[in-house]
DNA sequence: CTAGGATCCTGTCAGC
DNA sequence: TGCTGACAGGATCCTA
């Protein structure tokens, strides 16, 4: 689920709570989703949270670094005494009682605690030392995040996969960093190029646009708060769903396209859900 | 090296 | 109601 926007928006929204904060107890519901030793992080002080692509890095004053990856459905939700803020996967989790079945790591710390939910328990959080972040497997394959990714660069990554499809391409997190389901979608909608189109096949006009599209849409999703409780709003006894805040393609199956008004379709391309404009994003040149 | 598919896990929803 | 299969904001591992 989360990618780099929501986990920006994590790092962000929970910084000003955590930092400075000290772990006074870590409850571990579900082995899998800690590797490390738990001494390893109790009664210490959190220095600093940081992203890299959408891992999210809490360093702790010891010289550990707990590396947190939510995958597909994990959330962070930290309940203070007087703050509370939630982020990830949006599901109402964000203000029931927890623990829940979901829980899988509590953090205790002095001023609140910290839940890490995980439905399917692909997540994680992982201790490294600090100074070997750079040296983990995951971490060091990663691509350059869009705004520091040159035309040149891009278009380099490209080549190394000219025979598939161009949204497999951009999923891959050694070709550009944080790019997810969604913002591959939203981002070869905004080049106005098909998901099925072989990545060989793309002009430098619209790996341009790709490459801008990225950086738009998912800065468009920071600014727009990402998935937070903030954004996950109830009107109605409907669920809310922030989604709607930027996206124009993605869960848009059967609404009319913004730019000409022809239904967003949803095809399967590599494996993934993908929706598309057929007008606007032609699989043909 | 790349490409494509299966796999980890839980939950929900559509269809019979 | 109950079953069954498909699918889900990710990434890795296996095979060809």
């Amino acid at each position: 689920m989360p990618e780099l926007p929501e986990v920006e928006t994590i790092k962000r929204g929970l910084s000003g709570f955590i930092k400075g904060a000290r772990i006074t107890r870590v409850s571990v519901l579900c082995e899998k989703s800690f590797i490390g030793p738990l001494e390893a992080v109790e009664n210490q002080k959190i220095k600093d949270v940081r992203r890299k692509g959408k891992a999210l890095l809490v360093d702790l004053e010891n010289g550990i670094t707990m590396l947190i990856h939510l995958r597909m459905t994990g959330q962070l939700i930290y309940r203070g005494k007087n703050n509370n803020f939630a982020g990830g996967h949006p599901t109402d989790s964000f203000f029931t009682e927890l623990p829940n079945k979901q829980t899988r790591v509590i953090f205790e710390l002095e001023n609140g605690k910290l839940f890490f939910n995980d439905q399917r328990k692909f997540g994680f959080v992982k201790l490294l030392e600090t100074a070997e972040v750079g040296n983990d497997k995951f971490i060091k394959s990663l691509a350059k995040e869009p705004w520091d990714m040159s035309f040149e660069e891009f278009k380099k990554n490209l080549q190394r996969h000219k025979s598939q499809p161009i949204k497999a391409t951009i999923l891959d997190q050694k070709v550009i960093a944080g790019v997810g389901n969604i913002y591959a979608d939203e981002s070869l909608f905004f080049a106005k190029v098909h998901p099925k189109r072989e990545t060989g096949s793309l002009t430098d006009e619209e790996i341009k646009n790709l490459l801008e599209g990225t950086r738009k849409t998912m800065q468009a999703s920071i600014d727009s708060g990402g998935s937070t409780m903030a954004t996950y709003v109830k009107a109605d006894g409907t669920k809310g769903d922030y989604l709607r805040l930027f996206a124009k393609v993605f869960r848009r199956e059967n609404e009319p396209c913004e730019n000409c008004g022809t239904e967003i379709i949803k095809i399967r391309v590599a494996g993934r859900g993908t929706h598309l404009c057929p007008n606007c994003q032609r699989e043909e040149k």
